[in-house]
DNA sequence: TCGTCTTGTGAATCAGTAC
DNA sequence: AGTACTGATTCACAAGACG
């Protein structure tokens, strides 16, 4: 068994790359502390002739069907325990991304699901510049897939609805992402200048998913690191990262890139804020505060009424209560957002109560 | 064990809708006698409390008795057993296709190729039309998944390669499809005018799939018929088609609909043909790809600046928002076109930020 | 007949806080 | 832990009504 510590009593690496086998480091860290893990795990192991059933016995050849099966079983055995080790890493609201083609990525969402991880998306990134099927064969593979889980389904799950939305134009943003792959000066190259790793990810893809699910300060892990596109934008962006790679060349080619990378300036990184993050406000604090009188008559768009009462609740002819209740009662709904329901009468104007609130809110700040 | 016939010993039921449980009537059917099988199974949603949207309407659910699963492991056992029985039924070098969303892709992608199937493509039907989030919780789910698979790894599949790039205007057809879900007249109705099924597919996504992977006169089995979108298709393109289905009332719409339909209508082959139109670029992917920086101004003709965020928004001295809102309110004006207002500098140029909007549609085409 | 406006709806794992 | 209450939240089309 292993000893685990609480989130405080170990200092966790942060911003550093940490050499090993991503499943040793992740035991080797302290749990529940990590608010998100983003994971582009191995799909061709290249370990043929190191593979080995789950009974531990050796697998000696790869060209029967009977191989083509236990290798499924190594992969799944790989995948349950880098899975089960990134967990137990997670804060309780914590959440992970994992990215893979069709040749991994169905063994990678089952498992999150038999461990219990809820799927919030699954996220197709479609390449805009793919390589073509050039034998004509099949159709070309122009897409990978993302799947976005938190640590449970009750999870409370960091999601910057408006950030992303502003990121669209205005429009919410869809499961499908269009984004070019990483080509370029992006495109990082060895010592011979040829391509330092071979699945590099274009860092428009991490943007989208650290700005869209955490904070500043947010704590981000990836445990197959490689050349650090992970790390790097979230230098950018101000977060946190642990990388965890065992090759040596990536290790080097990233720590070189990290070394260049500057955070971006914090206005910079404010982010359009959901209304649902603005301080809650009573309703009765407008009556208290003389901004509405007892015995005030207020007034829906569609022409019904109700009245003020001293404790901040309205009453109508059809029924009393709070100026949700009352405005779901008058139109028959299930619920009500008596807010942008109700308005009142000044100067001759029709004034929506949400101005009110407004108005104590922009005294809060 | 169950006795098999060789293929030609039975007469299959050509063309006909086979009441009956998917399993038990394909351990019926003879062996090794079927081209290409098309399923759309049940994808075990696993919803819970009702949804409204904001006008407080409610949402109609997939909520049939025939999406209920107990558990990962019943959901997992019913889809090994439709997949074993299903690739008895194929030919040495038939295929299938399965779809499916993010709730259960995983678990038919990993069964697939624990039975040996051998994954072709994963292929993305992009929609663009769904139904939004309306909670404002997640992404909106804008795609679903299919996986075409062949019946083993030395299948000879078949595979119409001119015949898509020919339906995608001479281009290379891609692993993922935009089309429109099914409404309008397509979609069915039942006597009392409401949906005759939930999940009815559009015709458009089984033309793509019949034309791209099978021959005229090829034998095509649909274990979930519903509706009876694949015979419908299969018929027009004259392919002969197999269909399976366990609800009496789905079986009667299907019916009247294959009886209307006649070989080489040409209706489907209308609507699978994707809309041309100038794609919507929005700012925030210029920053996500680099293009321009968090943190970096903007300038316009006037000498009006803002600041760039990581979401894609700006920030000036009096607004912030999208680039047409901070336009719009730093000229006093209703409304700005910011593509044409903002510039940014490069190498002591001052650059129309349009100019980076071309250069990604340039790479879109 | 042809625009324009209004209404309806689609495979959806869709809340957070205070008591 | 369970209950009660507040209050945030939608995009693309198609069909029908209206002028």
């Amino acid at each position: 068994m292993v000893k685990t510590m609480k989130g405080a009593a170990m200092e966790l690496p942060l911003n550093q790359i940490i050499a090993g086998d991503s499943i040793e480091v992740m035991r080797s860290l302290p749990e529940a502390s990590v608010d998100l893990i983003f994971a582009d795990p191995p799909y061709n192991l290249q370990l043929k002739a190191d593979l080995h059933r789950p009974d531990n016995s050796r697998v000696d050849a790869v060209d029967d069907e009977w191989d083509q099966f236990s290798s499924f079983a190594a992969y799944d055995t790989f995948t349950r325990e880098w899975l089960a080790a990134a967990k137990r890493l997670l804060k309780p609201h914590g959440a992970i991304w994992v990215i893979g083609s069709y040749h991994n990525v169905f063994r990678l969402g089952a498992e999150l699901q038999n461990q219990g991880f809820w799927i919030l998306n699954d996220v197709v990134w479609r390449k805009s510049n793919p390589m073509p099927n050039f034998r004509g064969k099949r159709l070309t593979n122009a897409h990978e897939t993302l799947i976005w889980a938190s640590k449970e389904e009750a999870s409370k799950y960091t999601f910057n609805y408006e950030a992303l939305k502003a990121l669209n134009e205005g429009i919410q943003m869809r499961s499908d992402w269009v984004l070019p792959i990483c080509t370029g000066h992006e495109r990082l190259k060895d010592e011979n200048g040829d391509k330092a790793h071979p699945t590099q990810k274009p860092e428009s893809l991490l943007h989208r998913v650290l700005v869209g699910t955490t904070n500043p300060g947010d704590v981000v892990l990836d445990p197959f690191f490689g050349t650090g596109t992970t790390g790097a934008v979230a230098k950018m962006l101000g977060r946190e990262f642990i990388g965890i790679e065992r090759e040596a060349s990536y290790r080097a080619v990233a720590e070189k890139r990290l070394a260049k990378v500057r955070k971006y300036d914090s206005t910079a990184l404010e982010v359009s804020r959901a209304k649902r993050a603005e301080p809650r406000v009573p309703f009765g604090q407008l009556v208290e505060r003389g901004m509405l009188r007892p015995g005030e008559v207020l007034v829906s768009q569609n022409g019904k009424t109700a009245k003020v009462r001293a404790d901040g609740t309205l009453i109508s002819a059809e029924a009393s209560g709070s100026i949700h209740q009352v405005g779901a009662a008058l139109e028959g709904a299930p619920s009500c957002n008596g807010w942008t329901y109700w308005n009142f009468h000044r100067e001759g104007q029709v004034v929506p109560i949400d101005v009110l609130r407004q108005q104590i809110r922009s005294e809060m700040r």
